[in-house]
This record gives structure tokens, sequence and C-alpha cells, in this order.
RNA sequence: CGGGGUGUGGCGCAGUGGUUAGCGCGCAUGGUUUGGGACCAUGAGGUCGCCGGUUCAAGUCCGGCCACCCCGACCA
């Protein structure tokens, strides 16, 4: 490709929407353009690099048996209804009616319209297992898109869906996909870790994140570097600081005048926040549940989320609570009826705990469990943090950011029951299908190799993903000799295979090899009249700051050189 | 949805109620240049986000709305 005649101008000066790095050089490099928030549109570039990415994906979900297929965009909205998904994707579902008033959903992802296909197909354990796949905009319609293509309402997105007899062939499915996502990110420049991750809306029990550490990610990280577990915030555990246990002590009243928050009251009664127990009043699908876990600990509303089996949390209003007779501040969890009741498992760590009475101004001390109070549903959802003990070894957990690029799910029957989508087993027996579903978002991947591959002067593509391998430059464009002699190569390069970009334009050498850096292909070959003097051609790659000349007929053997090794 | 911010040529920005709205980059034409964002000359390009109000006069003041960005909530 000619840089002349390319379809996408760099900018000097980055564009004021953008403040990641992906974002900024993605524009800056005139790959992508904005058409309304949370939706691009592809330069040609850019355009190519997505392609790459895409055909990088592809090549590893063939690789371990995956078969491509193409679903519809369109869905009826009655297939979200009968997994009950509709609630759980909420807004996020883009919907629409046709002529004749039918209700239709951009497809955010596509478990049902697979199970629903597969179902029709399969009816023997012999059709099983099935890898299949697709490759496909998706549609989201998120609350806040950011960060370019980093979360966006329109995206591509690769979805794989496995399918096997039993919980074990399912394991081994998992398994195969786990691997292809790990060549996948290292092929793309990404040292990427897996976390446990929650399953969230999408149903099913195991789920792993594919995680690029990054300071701008805006997932949380926590993780053991003794023995190697990681998790997000939204599914870690973690060992909290344990309690020393002591007789229990008669119940007492105190007066704490004005102490509403945790660390007041601590401190007015010169306790330890360990030696509190925190009220919390959450509305769950708007019923209100009462929530407690000892003072030094934090809710993971994700966690409880999952444990109260519902769509959508948020604290409770002062006036909800005030309408259940609790007082706020001084909540108690003695005594409570009439409301579901959540307790931590922190709160048998320890005793003696300073809690609220219930009346204004006023704590109870000495308060055990289950002597003085009894809650419906004793579940982890204590929110770990940096510095907590590692669920699995005596280590300690530190916490780090993240960028999401791939994500896997156990799903196992969650579709296959609702949906009908069974087989008969060797004996005879029918049985649901065991399913497993594997995203990643092909936008995302491309912006978090930005992320993680540039330099102050620009991008700096890893070689499968790179729009061109080489970036051929002229300089002194109006020497005959210069001219003719790059444009000789030019042809000669894309005859040995090489995907080209040549900057035949009339710029002055600091233009050029500024664009060079800012767009970032993998090697750099620059024709000049210094360069014709020694016989040959400068080449370098992306990530050396000195060029060597070669001569012209060792040329190609030496690009091959720097774009393998 | 809560908090904050920004809307002025393609990009980055300036513009104390008062002529014909400027500057840099980019763009066009001609010329001089040519190894890290050259220079000279000439020129094109604007519903100042939208609607309404105040005023003799609004890019500028007031009200409403919209869009976009950031933080949070949310995020299969």
């Amino acid at each position: 490709m000619r840089l002349s005649r390319l379809f996408g101008k760099t900018m000097r000066q980055t564009p004021s929407e953008a403040d990641n790095v992906s974002h900024q050089l993605l524009l800056r490099a005139g790959m992508i353009h904005q058409v309304v928030a949370g939706a691009y549109s592809y330069l040609p570039l850019g355009w190519r690099a997505l392609r790459k990415v895409e055909n990088t994906v592809r090549e590893e979900m063939d690789r371990i048996g995956g078969q491509e297929l193409h679903m519809s965009v369109l869905q009826p909205l009655e297939i979200w209804q009968e997994t009950g998904r509709d609630q759980a994707l909420g807004k996020v579902l883009f919907t629409l009616s046709d002529r004749r008033d039918r209700k239709l959903v951009l497809g955010p992802t596509h478990e049902e319209v697979i199970t629903e296909l597969v179902r029709r197909q399969v009816q023997s354990y012999r059709d099983l297992p099935l890898l299949l796949y697709q490759i496909q905009t998706k549609f989201r319609d998120e609350p806040r898109p950011r960060g370019g293509l980093m979360r966006v309402r329109e995206f591509t997105m690769k979805d794989m869906y496995s399918f096997d007899t039993d919980e074990d062939a399912m394991d081994v499915s998992y398994a195969k996909v786990v691997e292809a996502y790990e060549r996948i990110c290292q092929r793309c420049g990404l040292p990427t870790l897996m976390v446990d991750a929650d399953s969230g809306a999408i149903g099913g029990k195991e789920s792993n994140e594919f995680m690029l550490l990054a300071d701008s990610g805006d997932d949380d990280i926590l993780y053991c570097s003794n023995c190697g577990y990681a998790a997000n915030l939204e599914k870690a555990e973690s060992v909290k600081p344990s309690m020393e246990r002591e007789d229990e002590l008669a119940v007492e009243e105190v007066d704490t005048p004005g102490m509403v928050t945790i660390e007041d009251l601590a401190n007015y009664l010169g306790v330890p926040r360990s030696k509190t127990l925190k009220a919390v009043f959450y509305a769950a699908d708007g019923e209100v549940v009462f929530v407690v876990i000892r003072g030094d600990i934090d809710v993971n509303e994700v966690k409880l989320m999952n444990a109260l089996k519902c769509h959508e949390l948020r604290l409770a209003t002062d006036d909800e609570v005030r309408e259940a007779g609790l007082v706020a501040g001084a909540a108690s969890p003695m005594g409570i009826t009439g409301m579901r009741r959540v307790g931590d498992p922190s709160i048998t760590d320890g005793c003696n705990f300073v809690a609220g009475a219930n009346k204004p101004d006023t704590h109870v001390k000495n308060v055990n469990y289950p002597r003085d109070f009894a809650v419906d549903l004793m579940v982890d959802i204590a929110a770990a943090r940096a510095g907590d003990g590692c669920p699995r070894c005596h280590g300690e957990l530190r916490s780090t950011r993240g960028i999401e690029v791939g994500h896997v799910f156990k799903l196992g029957t969650f579709y296959s029951e609702r949906l009908g989508a069974t087989f008969l087993d060797q004996d005879g027996v029918e049985r649901p299908i065991q399913m497993g579903c594997y995203g990643i978002g092909i936008g995302r991947l491309l912006a978090a190799a930005i992320e993680q591959n540039h330099d102050d002067k620009g991008i700096i593509w890893p070689v499968p993903i790179a729009p061109y391998h080489i970036h051929l430059c002229s300089l002194s464009s109006d020497s005959g000799e210069v001219a003719s002699a790059a444009e000789q190569l030019y042809v000669r390069l894309q005859e040995c295979g090489f995907e080209v970009l040549f900057d035949d334009r009339a710029e002055s050498p600091g233009v050029k090899l500024n664009d060079a850096d800012l767009l970032g292909m993998p090697v750099r070959a620059i024709v000049s009249p210094r360069s014709l003097k020694s016989q040959g051609v400068e080449v370098k790659r992306r990530t050396e700051s000195e060029a060597a000349v070669v001569p012209l007929d060792g040329v190609v053997e030496r690009l091959q050189t720097l774009l393998t090794a």
C-alpha cells in the first residue's frame, strides 16, 4: 500500500477526547473514528489490524478443533425470556420491534441461539464433543462506554461454545480453550494472567478471565506471589486476620452519641474495628435485605448478589431502612424479623462485638453469634483486599489492575436444561449437554496490544497483528535514483510475500520518520541517497534505535530474519 | 443513574457584551528546501452544539435541552 494513497491521515496532536494510550495512538495513526459514544468506524489501517487479530484468534480456534459458523445478529426476545436472561441483562440488551411489532434483540452474545441450534443437530453422544465458534459484531448498551476501543457498545467478538457429554469432558474442552487463549495472548504481545472470575449474568459455575495487567484497566485483581492464586476482586477469597476467642460476656448497652460510622464508633469506644459488627442494608431486586459482617471487612456486592440470586443490588435508601423499622447508623442484628438476614462467616471469628442497639446514639457491647442473633443465610460475602491471607497457601495477597481481554465459563447445563438441548448416552438415557462458552473481544484485544506495546513515539506492533510487515520509506523523493530504487524494492518485496506500507510521499524526512514510528510497523526500510551510496537499504526493527545498511541483494533475507527472530 | 468537565474551520486552542471571530498545525497553489515534525508568498475553509430569553448590540450574560469526555455506580 502506498502511503500517498492511504485513506486516513496521521495527526500530530492528540485529540482531546482520548485519554488512554491506545485510544490516543489509534486516533493519531488514523485507524479509527468515533461515530457515536461506544461505536467506531475502522479506517483501512485499523481494519487491517483488526482482521489480523481476528485471524490470529481464528487460527488458534481452528487448531484446537473449533468449527467456525455464523449466527444471526437479530434474535427473538422470546429465547431470552426462556432463560430469564432478558432480566439479567436488563438495559444492556438492545431491543427493537419489527414491522409486525415482534420484539427482537441485537445479539449481545449467543448462548441461547446456539443452544437452540445444537438442540436440533445433536441427538446422540456420538455427535459430541463439539467446539463451535463465530467472529461477529455484538451489541451491548453499556451504561458507560469508555477508553476508545476498550469498552464499546458495538464490537467484534469471537464467541466459542463447547458441547460435551459430561463434566469431565467439558473440563477437557475448557482446558483446550484456555491453552488456545494463552497462545493468542502471547502472539498478540500480551503477557496475561489468568484469574478466577465471577460468572455473572451468563450463568454457570467456574469462570476465568485473561487479564492484561495495566494501571489503566478497570478490574481489580488480587494475587498471591507465593502460590500463583489470582482472582478478580469480584470473586477473590481471602483469609482475614483471625480473632482471639474469649469468654462470652453479658450484653450491655452503651451510649454512643453521634457515632454512625464504624470508624467513629471504634475510636469512640477504643476498640479495634474488628471488634464491631457492621450492619448494611441492601435492596435486592427491590426487597430490603439485612447484611451483617465484621466491622473491619467490606461487603463484596458481587458475592452478595450471587448469594441472593438477584439481578439488581444496591444499598437501601434511608427511607427504605426507616420503613423497615431500623435505625441507620445504629442498626442491630438482634431481633431483626420480617426480612432476609445474611451473615458473613467473619462474625463467627471473634466475639463480644459491638453492634447497633437499633435506637439512636446507642450501641450494644458483647454481642455474640449465635447466642444473640440469627441469620437466614451464612455465606462468604467478604471483600478480599491486599494484605489478606491467600486462601490457598500462607502467602499474602497483593492487588493490581487489569484489562480483561478474554473470559471463559463452564456453563454446565444451565442453557441446555432450559432450552431442552439433550442427547442420548451409551445407555440410551436422555441427558442435558454440558456446555462451556468462551469470549474474546477482538477490538479490545487490539487496544490492549497497543496499550502494552508502544513507546513515546507511537505503536510497536507485534508481528502477527501488524497491519503491514514493513514500512518502506524513500527519503529525498525528488531524486530520480532514490525514487526508482524504492519503487523497485517495493515491487520486489511484495513479490516475495511481504506486506509493505510504502511511504512514497513527497514529505520531509522528519515527517516520514515520525510517521513510521507512529504507525509502528515491525520493520522499517529506508532508501535514500545515503543508503544508496553504501549500495543498500537501511533496515531496522521498530524496537531498535540504530539501523544497519544491508546490500540490495541481501535485503529479503535480512527482512525475513528481522520479522521472524 | 450520581459527581465533574468540555462544546469556536479537519486537529489543538485563544477570544474583557461593541467593527468583517482569531492563532498554531493541517489543506490548496507557486517557489526554495530534503536524514528526525523545513521555509517564503498567496489562498480556501466557520449555522461559535441546539432552542429560547435579556440587550441598541450575544461566541461572550440568563434559562432549557443535546452531544461528547472523565470519576463512580454498572459491565455476559
